[in-house]
DNA sequence: ACCCGTGTTCGCTG
DNA sequence: TCAGCGAACACGGG
């Protein structure tokens, strides 16, 4: 589940996993050539041999800094929809959909599964990421930077689209995807459909604070996922079967947790869900 | 069989 | 040049 919630726990798995580890071996799976560029024998075996030095996040994107025999070398992953970096047992078989193995140097395996095969695995030479045209233009990281609710303002007075709609724009606030759009705009009261020019400022600054407060209810309820093998160290991250997470996103018909009276209703906006209160977001 | 899906990118239009 | 739109990508789940 990618946005911005699930790839920071996806960024503190892999630093708690593989942060100081070297990377041994590198298995292509299934699918690899499409989820990994450059997709060739050569540059799959620049990673084995490196040392993983840095996990980042920005948005929804994964920056991993590896440290080779030549310099440092970037790995840039998206999870698109349904990608995820799993850690195992080398002795145990690798996921369903696993498209990349690195074996470490502790017994461990990292597996990149994705069943979608929507994202994308690449390197970045000499790990200079502020190069990279689709990085640069992120806007600031809501977690990391906080939002700033008059440079927004100020943008969303130029878009012409509805504000959920333009909240999905990753070059004003990477990160928040359509889940966290429905959550913030309920937290905050505000109807979905409005034209993002018309919010005003302390709209604005009331939907910056529900974005943040919605990505870390959201985190807070993945962080205790990982867990600790009977015999070992192995963590995993995948817990099936989990409830639904969300207070609007996906309840169609369920009372609003807002004013506990209206009845989450579900439209459609850019070909995508929205799930809303008609009676209290305004 | 049909519809739906957490994301991005591409081609087309105005 | 660019904002906006719809399709495409791929494949399992309900």
């Amino acid at each position: 589940m990618p946005e911005l919630p699930e790839v920071e726990a996806a960024a503190r798995n892999l630093r708690r996993w593989a942060v100081g580890r070297r990377i041994e071996a590198v298995r292509a799976g299934a699918g690899a050539t499409r989820i990994f560029r450059p997709a060739s024998a050569r540059a799959l075996s620049k990673l084995a041999g490196s040392r993983v030095r840095e996990v980042k996040r920005r948005g929804k994107n994964l920056l991993l800094t590896l440290e080779t025999p030549s310099g440092p070398l970037g790995l840039w992953s998206h999870l698109g929809m349904t990608g995820k970096w799993l850690l195992r047992a080398q002795d145990d078989p690798s996921p369903r959909f696993s498209r990349l193995a690195l074996d470490l140097d502790d017994g461990t395996r990292l597996d990149y599964a994705d069943l979608r095969l929507f994202g994308r695995v690449r390197l970045v030479a000499g790990a200079r990421f502020d190069e990279l045209p689709d990085l640069r233009a992120l806007g600031p990281d809501p977690l990391e930077d906080g939002i700033d609710a008059p440079a927004l303002h100020a943008r969303f007075a130029k878009s012409k689209l509805p504000v959920k709609v333009a909240l999905l724009d990753q070059r004003l606030l990477p990160g928040v995807g359509n889940i966290q759009a429905s959550e913030a705009l309920n937290r905050a009261g505000l109807d979905p459909r409005r034209p993002a020019r018309s919010l005003s400022l302390a709209e604005v600054k009331t939907l910056a604070r529900a974005i943040l407060a919605s990505i870390r209810f959201t985190l807070a309820k993945l962080a205790p996922r990982g867990r600790h093998g009977a015999d070992g160290d192995i963590e995993y991250v995948e817990e099936p079967g989990t409830p639904n997470p969300f207070r609007v996103y996906g309840r169609e018909g369920a009372i609003c947790p807002r004013c506990r009276k209206g009845k989450i209703a579900r439209i459609v906006q850019a070909a995508r869900a929205t799930f809303y209160c008609p009676r209290c977001q305004r």
